[in-house]
RNA sequence: GGGCCGUUAGCUCAGCCCGGCAGAGCACCUGACUUUUAAUCAGGGUGUCCAGGGUUCGAAUCCCUGACGGCCCA
């Protein structure tokens, strides 16, 4: 570690000249004057490296570990070499203080003059928002703070601009969004947010694994955005002179992996898809796919009542979570409600009676729900599931058995062509799983596929899926019978980090471009 | 897409009703201070009041249009 010889005083100007040149200067400019200081010092502002004894948090413990051991007044005798970022100075002349953020821990330094000789007046050249490296030994102050004695400081980047207001921190959402690392630097709670998320992930793939599924990666560029009704994002691939999309789904392709004999697999991943930004849908998202041979969405539930509730205790130590001004109850069994008797009881409406369109859609007018003549059966059935069911779906509930219309990868529920063997999951009005027996017959399946693209021909405003030719192609050498399931990974955090949007849980969540922060 | 709300110093916010010199705290700059911790004391305001029009002798303030964001509705 080389040592710092400091001969010139940083920051004096002549009293005696009244230009004053100090005065009317910005923030940055005034940083800019330090940064060019400490290079006419023959100092690096910017080294490539500083070697640390310890993290803060575990240079304090043991400390305490150390001073439990011997009376009071116990100073270490060996040296730490702590860094971090500067948060607060409280400069008294002779003496200074520095808080230190290292991340794990805030760490007081402090600093004489006598014992840092010409060092010292390199603090003069620091800012909050520095950082540094220190080393030193620890003791206790006057008023009991565990706090390091700074033998030497070492300037390990030098910051041009100053971190928010460290009471407040920053609160302008949009500023949050836009330069999140100032959101993290100076507002504790929010990195405890991404630190559970962090965890949650790792808990459900320590779950899958335990389970025996194998975690795969597909394609992110598909040729055909299928598996989902979504409009894809696309784009375009230059040598092969060909168009691309981004992926709606890993559906398709990880069913493709149970035909090639793969009997548990799964999926975390980005998927994207082209609609509205709200308080639960950013444009890209994480979502966990899995598909399991001799398994149907019976068996699915059982694995996602388990997967939840499990993350949860693992995660929070109790499998009931508070979310918003709600307890929820994530403890299996969960509820499980038909989606026609939920529709009626939530609606007055018995689906049944409307096999057309139109008629279903004059009675959602009746009761208050918008929608057009020019919609089609399982548009204005999700509507009624929308605006009437899922808002009354607050304790985790399975709604079962869902018209064919709306799910056209879902095998029929036996004895009832028109429904079925599909879930989803709802907790605190959101949709959180989604879930079906898979269509494993190839020739049904084609069918499916050829009946949605004829909806998108007839009802062009409506988000339809995509006959996948190389899947079907798939499909026709056989799949197991297989329960495949979807959770969206985003609105299970908000869940389990009380978070009303889910913006509050993706680092970067999208926003409209601007010229200037 | 519709309604409502917001945008003022680096940050957090007043000021706007009812037009009359652009404000506070923190940060920053100058000086003092060798155990402070939202350090303290003395001094200093560093600004495209989101943008563009309009009304007016005069607009951060009133009116119109637009941008960005938030909440609610669709």
């Amino acid at each position: 570690m080389a040592h710092i010889q400091l001969v010139i005083n940083c920051t004096k100007f002549n009293p005696m000249n009244d230009s004053k040149p100090e005065e009317n200067k910005s923030i940055s400019e005034a940083r800019r004057d330090k940064l060019e200081k400490i290079y006419s010092l023959g100092i690096d502002p910017y080294p490539t490296n500083f070697s640390r004894s310890h993290s803060n948090k575990d240079a304090v413990k043991l400390y305490q570990e150390r001073e439990s051991k011997h009376e009071t007044g116990y100073n270490t005798e060996e040296d730490f070499q702590l860094a971090g970022r500067i948060t607060a100075q409280r400069n008294m002349g002779k003496a200074s203080f520095l808080d230190v953020n290292d991340g794990t821990e805030r760490i007081q330094i402090f600093c004489k003059k006598d014992q840092l000789g010409d060092t010292y007046s390199l603090l003069e050249c620091l800012d909050i928002g520095d950082f540094i490296g220190v080393d030193g030994g620890l003791f206790r102050t006057k008023t009991g703070e565990i706090t390091l004695k700074a033998k030497q400081i070492i300037i390990l980047c030098k910051a041009l601009r100053g971190l928010p207001e460290k009471w407040h921190g920053i609160q302008d959402t949009e500023k949050r969004y836009r330069q999140r690392y100032l959101d993290l630097a100076t507002n504790e709670n929010i990195k405890t947010v991404f630190q559970t998320r962090s965890n949650v992930i790792s808990q459900i793939r320590r779950f899958m694994d335990q389970q025996g599924f194998l975690e795969v990666e597909t394609p992110i560029l598909v040729p055909i955005a299928a598996g989902a009704m979504a409009r894809p994002f696309s784009t375009h691939h230059n040598s092969l002179d060909q168009d691309l999309y981004l992926r709606i789904a890993t559906e398709l392709y990880l069913k493709r992996l149970i035909v090639g004999g793969f009997e548990k697999v799964y999926e975390i991943g980005r998927v994207f898809r082209n609609e509205g930004i709200d308080a639960d849908h950013n444009p890209e998202f994480t979502l966990l796919e899995s598909y399991q041979a001799y398994a149907d969405y019976n068996d699915v539930m059982t694995m996602v009542e388990n997967l939840v509730s499990t993350v949860a205790t693992e995660l929070l130590g109790s499998n009931q979570v508070i979310w918003s001004n709600h307890t929820i109850v994530l403890a299996p069994p969960w509820k499980k409600l038909p989606l026609k008797e939920a529709i009626y009881q939530f609606s007055n409406i018995n689906i049944d009676n409307y096999q057309d369109p139109n008629q279903l859609a004059k009675e959602m007018n009746n009761i208050g729900i918008e929608a057009k003549y020019s919609e089609s059966r399982g548009r204005l059935i999700d509507k009624i599931v929308s605006s009437k069911v899922e808002p009354n779906l607050i304790q985790p509930t399975f709604l079962i058995d869902y018209p064919v219309e709306m799910s056209p990868l879902a095998k029929n529920k036996p004895g009832d062509p028109a429904l079925t063997e599909r879930f989803e999951a709802f907790i605190c009005g959101m949709e959180i799983a989604n879930s079906f027996t898979e269509l494993n017959d190839p020739l049904v399946q084609r069918k499916r596929f050829v009946e949605q693209e004829e909806l998108r021909t007839h009802y062009q405003m409506e988000d339809h899926d995509r006959l996948d030719e190389d899947f079907l192609i798939a499909l026709e050498h056989g799949m197991p019978p297989t329960g495949g399931l979807g959770i969206g990974i985003d609105r299970l955090i908000m869940l389990l980090t009380n978070q009303q949007t889910i913006r509050e849980v993706v680092l970067f969540p999208q926003l409209r471009k601007v010229d200037h922060l």
